[in-house]
DNA sequence: CGATTCTTTGAAAACAGTCAATCTGTGTGG
DNA sequence: CCACACAGATTGACTGTTTTCAAAGAATCG
């Protein structure tokens, strides 16, 4: 399995053996089976997750009791709750399994030792840091811009690999609007 | 005007007058006034910039030809299109000067000469990055879970001194909604 | 096969958008 | 200092979209 984050840090960047040597010695592999949970809200989480494989949601309950997928993870993404890690206050967020799932865990502070070892990972942290940060705000700009279907539309390009393994409820979900109105947006767009 | 700079620098951390003298020959002021662009969509942005004085509205236009208002940024924040800068593709945003207002620019080479040199400066920025993250994630969940009245009010209570600067409908556009809707809540809040 | 989960459909109510008109406050030029 | 223009806010009537609640069909899994 670490293999494949060998093939993902390939992927983005180069370094040597040695240096994926350490990365594996301070790595922890977790496994999941569908429906278990990486993270309860109320817990403070502490990691750094990298799916190798499976699939993974992150979602918020609200008042109502209504849950909000805020991200879909999958392999060769990253999943956690980076406002409990970096404010140490107890996650808003749950994150459950969708399949049986491989993660690979690092705790903050052996994440920060591999930064501080190995420059070129360091670098491709703070390149997916910023490129999150714009993929949230493009979905920002969605979530105020475009229609209901145009947001559907969006998801089902950017991201088609996940669309497919996911049931239809919970692509509602993340949009923002219910089971109902997206089966109904379904059908009107398929009439045309 | 380097002197609200260097005040945001120290309420983040801690630099030297060396360092701060590097950080004052490398930036640009630049004064904007009402009414006018810091950036035109189209034009590939090149800086990271600072606001010392004034106010700022990012924002894009869709197809339909309406408004749709990205971000603020008043004293004390920053203002760009990062995926202009990171990608080098022509900016979606327009930024425009909703005061007269203030700017501090550096060019990314200049801003990465910075960060090189003093590390303290390099961490504060990384960390800026990461809580900016953070507050794009919370608004997304915002945008797909609360109601419209919930978003405005999470507003007010977020950014009460940048609500009571700007006008009414560019609040509705910043919430994706149209003024009248939000006219109207707010009458119909005021009622109770 | 039965149980569960997911999707679809219908009807009513709530919500938001559109278009047009009016009202309000501000500031500018005469 | 007034009159006017202008930008912003509000209101009304209407239309369109989404939610809600309930029920009925599919699909999936043990």
């Amino acid at each position: 399995m670490y293999e494949v984050f060998r093939q993902y840090i390939n992927s983005k960047t180069t370094i040597t053996d040695a240096e994926f040597s350490l990365i594996q010695s301070l790595g922890t592999l977790k496994k999941l089976q569908k429906k278990q949970f990486l993270l309860h809200e109320g817990i403070v989480w502490k990691y750094n997750a990298f799916v190798c494989q499976g699939c993974l949601r992150t979602y918020r309950i609200d008042d109502k009791g209504n849950e909000h997928i805020l991200q879909f993870s999958i392999e060769n993404w990253w999943a956690g709750d980076r406002e409990s890690l970096i404010t140490g206050n107890p996650a808003q967020s749950n994150i459950e399994a969708l399949e049986d799932s491989v993660i690979l865990l690092f705790t903050q502070e052996q994440f920060l030792t591999i930064c501080k070892e190995i420059p070129s990972f360091n670098t491709m942290v703070i390149n997916i840091l910023e490129k999150s940060f714009i993929a949230a705000q493009n979905r920002i700009h969605a979530s105020i811009s475009y229609t209901t279907e145009e947001k559907y539309q969006s998801f089902l390009n950017s991201y088609p690999n996940i669309a497919n393994r996911i049931p239809q409820h919970m692509i509602a979900s993340y949009l923002g609007v219910t089971p109902e109105t997206l089966s109904r947006l379904r059908n009107q767009a398929a009439k045309k």
